[in-house]
DNA sequence: ATGAAAGCGCTAACAC
DNA sequence: GTGTTAGCGCTTTCAT
């Protein structure tokens, strides 16, 4: 790679790298006319000022440090694409990374981030991790860290999440007082946070309008599209059906919707579907679903927001810790929901 | 920040930095039970090198810098996942930029990447970009560049893009001697590269096969759902409706194919589509269309093993042009197409 | 086997 | 106004 760096400047100009150096920067020092002749030469020369020399003197990069599980998931393509938005505006780089929901790589990924000296990280953790050591350091090295959309307990960094529990109480809520108490739910795995605490608001919610829980109904899995179909397919060969279905993501929501349809059920008048997930992910299934609507842009953006503030001291060292509430979008066909 | 550096190392042990840094990179200089030490107080206090200062003086970064027009569109999140993916396996991080469509902003990403010194740059460039200046300094710097995707003419950088007009070629052959002659397309904007060869293919197949061109049916818009919307009311509002219709994106056949539904037009009995996209797009349009695939991975895959290549002059300096393959995947509903 | 000196490209502090 | 000196954290000679 061929530079043009200060020094070749001033050899050309015959005069000192930091004359060019203060000029180049709009120096108080350095007369009008001066500045003029050095930003023409640096100009006619191409020259590109190296962003790795001056990090290295002031520590600081402009820079942050994004880890997320998976960017084939579109809810984290939006959040990514909404933190390099916002992190651009504010002139900060992003570096993306992807833990494949490994927690080895995780920490690989966390530790070169640290390496390079980012100003602050954007963690989302993976589904396996249980291991805090990396975030100690962390905290050690006094880094600013934001975890966003899922969360390690007992810790003291800022974070911001989604009212899972709360947005299932809601939208069930509406449901049973519209009429409908047999609900059925695909939880994917309750071992992580976000599948316990979305079983959590569907058991609460139930309890809160004396319907009986029904093991049947509650069905394990994971959360792909896969999982999805097996959860119908094993809800169907139980017999008696539900008329509402929450799952645990979209992704399941899909499976099962397409299971359901392939089975010849009719949707929404046989069943009908209601998922945690954005409303992109529900542009062409027809009839529509509902979906209690996490926006991953909002995610992206307050987690952004507040890491930068941090990073600029803006805010004291408390933690932040910020719950955003989801909106539920009711499937058009108001006949059933 | 708080980190820990060599030299604090080298006080801890009362020994010189030089030989705390190569007992830490496993110089044969050093003697066995030197390094053990000297690995473990970097281990005890935290030590994380900083790469900064490495790249200062190596003068590579092991950064690769990646330009795509838009993160939100699930076609660029999977080719940048895939990007990051096999960046990462060989040891290279990813600065990911989003042009967002404009020119001025993709020069801006452009510029700030190359004064970060990336080893070399992954370009998609937006549909605005007409001034190729920033290229030619690129060129002439002598950075590693590849663009895949969309290409400017007249260049001699490499590429990787999909046979578009091919495609289309190869996919309407298969309809019309299926016995379809009526074929409509929604060409969003023949301006742009993508646009023009997939109408150019869209014509040469109806010439190939004596099938008279209707310019009615050849609807210009945009590339967005909503103009696969306005271009289904405009085709309908003419009159005669085609047997197949041809969309050029996914966004734009989901917009045509729920405007047709919500207009009652049985599909695929009266009307069935094909659109160019991958097939991850398709999950839950029901009954499903077909697809012109055209797979993310494998441009994200490609592009990045060329620029690797390029960078460890593993190529010599000749472009390489590379020109992937779609596969076309039928509507399983074998009754049409 | 260990260390002193010099330098990567830039900037802050201090002369002249 | 302009230039000199020193240093960011690391590595690469080259002495000892």
């Amino acid at each position: 790679m061929i530079t043009t760096r200060q020094s070749d400047i001033a050899k050309k100009l015959n005069i000192s790298r930091v004359t060019v150096s203060k000029a180049l920067r709009d120096h108080p020092d350095i007369s009008r006319s001066m500045k003029i002749k050095v930003k023409e030469t640096a100009a006619d020369m191409g020259y590109i000022p190296n962003l790795i020399a001056k990090q290295l003197n002031s520590r600081k990069t402009f820079t942050i440090g994004v880890v997320i599980p998976d960017l084939e998931n579109s809810f984290f393509a939006y959040v990514a694409d909404s933190i390099i938005d916002c992190a651009t505006e504010k002139g900060y780089r992003v570096i993306l990374t992807v833990s494949r929901e490994k927690e080895s790589v995780e920490k690989e990924n966390i530790e070169n981030l640290i390496g390079m000296r980012v100003d602050g990280l954007l963690i989302c953790i993976s589904q396996e991790t249980r291991n805090t050591e990396v975030f100690s350091q962390i905290k050690r090295m006094n880094i600013p860290l934001v975890f966003f959309d899922r969360i390690i307990r007992d810790n003291d960094f800022s974070s911001v999440v989604f009212n899972d529990k709360e947005g299932a109480i809601e939208a069930l809520t509406q449901i049973i007082t519209s009429g409908y108490r047999k609900i059925a739910h695909f939880s994917g795995y309750s071992g992580i946070s976000i599948g316990k605490e979305r079983l959590n608001g569907y058991k609460t919610a139930l309890k809160k309008h004396n319907i009986p829980l029904k093991k049947e109904w509650i069905i394990e899995g994971g959360f792909e599209i896969s999982d999805g179909r097996n959860a119908m397919r094993k809800l169907i060969s139980q017999g008696e059906m539900p008329e509402v279905i929450l799952a645990v993501n979209d992704r399941v929501a899909m499976g099962a919707f397409l299971e359901a349809k392939k089975t010849g059920l009719r949707i929404p008048s046989d069943v009908c579907f209601i998922y945690y997930g954005f409303s992109e992910t529900n542009n062409i299934s027809s009839p529509s679903m509902s979906v209690i609507n996490q926006d991953p842009r909002k995610l992206g953006i307050r987690s952004a927001q507040i890491l930068l503030d941090l990073i600029r001291k803006k805010t004291n060292s408390k933690p932040v810790r910020e719950i955003l509430d989801e909106q539920i979008i009711w499937n058009k066909s108001k006949k059933k929901l």
